[in-house]
DNA sequence: CGCTAAATTGAGCCGAATCAAAAGTCGTGG
DNA sequence: CCACGACTTTTGATTCGGCTCAATTTAGCG
């Protein structure tokens, strides 16, 4: 049974600009379907032509990038709301492959209706444009997290981004929410080595500032993780949903 | 003596997409003149709020992050043509700041104006998305390099990517281009220290792959260089101008 | 129960950081 | 014209954060 757009979990949560549902019901003439995929199913190849954009309705992936030598990079994480494949629809192709980690479920879009959508709506073009800057503004803090945070900085600077967002897609309850990524993912993204990154957690537990285990991340007192962290930026802009 | 667009000498160089001379007549009505700035002039500050928008017109320039802790990251650096400014016309407020290296020349347009402009002509909207989506790719690049790479492949990337971007703007002549930037620059972009950076610079000098002093960056053979730095992809894009 | 993938833990090592100091560059003023 | 100060580049010595290697534990799962 597929999602209505005018019934869109999503568009309820403060994540995201409320949208009228005149916009909702108007968005409904551009998903032409569901995809429903399973854990470790690659949804995205870098270097391919992929005809269709999506919004992530449920469940969570990965953007990575591969290196020559082999290692790869992770770019950023998947989560519900999240627009993909923009840069292949731009671009040509993708430079950087998307993953599932665990069952998602995407609206469809066609990519060559979607133009034509945003030559009518040019508000629509702008929401655009505000989420690639956004994203933009997005990997500017992860590369300067990166390049010159310490470990232990940049692990909680990683849970701090989850927390945040997943309280903004209401997944925290009682101070816990779902996160399920493997250390590896995580070290992959920080550029540390998975030891290290499982020692830093480790140390983060001890000091009972953030619990990550059995895919649920726990965090008692944001703030005090976010000092830590070196993190002054506090709150989760609201961005359109597409 | 302001320089019109229809005489813009960017508009000439191979990194741009061809403009017709009807085009770059219409610019011409969003430009409100010019700004002339001495090197190490702050052009965007962190937080700040312009309400401007630039296109880099002659000099160099880089983009960079302040950590609570004082630490600087380079976000990226600015080259003749970039476009500067859209975070703030978008979002609001900067995210990162802007410096002049060299003395420097900017395009300068009025924001509301801007806008405007963006929604009558879409094709220029799709530009901007354009533009934004390259970005987007360079730093999920610079972000796999900074995370994954060694030091002399770092240094090694960074040096071909800014051949390759001098060779499109016709800034290379017999192997060697201007690069007026200070070596702790390119470390804080890299995420290296300062004295980390001058030694693999050296180690690159004495295998003869580049050459990068007093400010002159001089290579012999870019694909062999690209090769130590694991980089695969090879042309650059030609780009809208703005 | 055996199999495979993920999380842990310990030991030793190395790439890059830090510390320290010298040497080259350049503008400025006496 | 030279001396001075401020900045950038260079070089050497030492230290350490995080990596690699290696082995163990834990957690599903057919």
């Amino acid at each position: 049974m597929v999602t209505k757009c005018v019934n869109c979990p999503l568009a309820r949560k403060p994540l995201f600009k409320p949208m009228s549902r005149d916009e909702l019901a108007y968005m409904q003439r551009f998903k032409v379907g569901e995809l429903v995929v399973d854990p470790r199913t690659s949804l995205l190849m870098e270097g391919s032509n992929s005809p269709q954009l999506y919004t992530t309705l449920r469940g969570m992936g990965l953007r990575y990038k591969t290196l020559p030598s082999g290692r790869r990079h992770v770019i950023g994480f998947v989560f519900p709301g999240d627009f993909i494949g923009l840069q292949a629809g731009v671009m040509g192709e993708m430079e950087h492959s998307v993953e599932a980690s665990t069952s998602m479920t995407l609206c469809v879009f066609d990519r060559a209706e979607f133009w034509n959508f945003l030559k009518l709506r040019t508000d629509r073009a702008f929401d655009v444009i505000w989420l690639s800057a956004v994203e933009e503004h997005f990997l500017g803090e992860a590369l300067a997290t990166v390049g010159q945070r310490t470990a232990v900085e940049k692990v909680a600077w990683a849970l701090v981004r989850f927390y945040r967002r997943g309280k903004m897609l209401h997944m925290v309850e009682h101070g816990s929410m779902p996160l399920p990524y493997k250390q590896q993912d995580l070290a992959d993204a920080l550029g540390l080595s998975l030891v290290h990154t499982n020692k830093t957690l480790a140390k983060l537990r001890d000091r009972q500032l953030a619990n990550w285990s059995d895919g649920i991340l726990s965090v008692h007192d944001v703030d005090r993780l976010a000092a830590l962290a070196q993190d002054d930026g506090s709150e989760v802009v609201t961005r359109p949903l597409l």
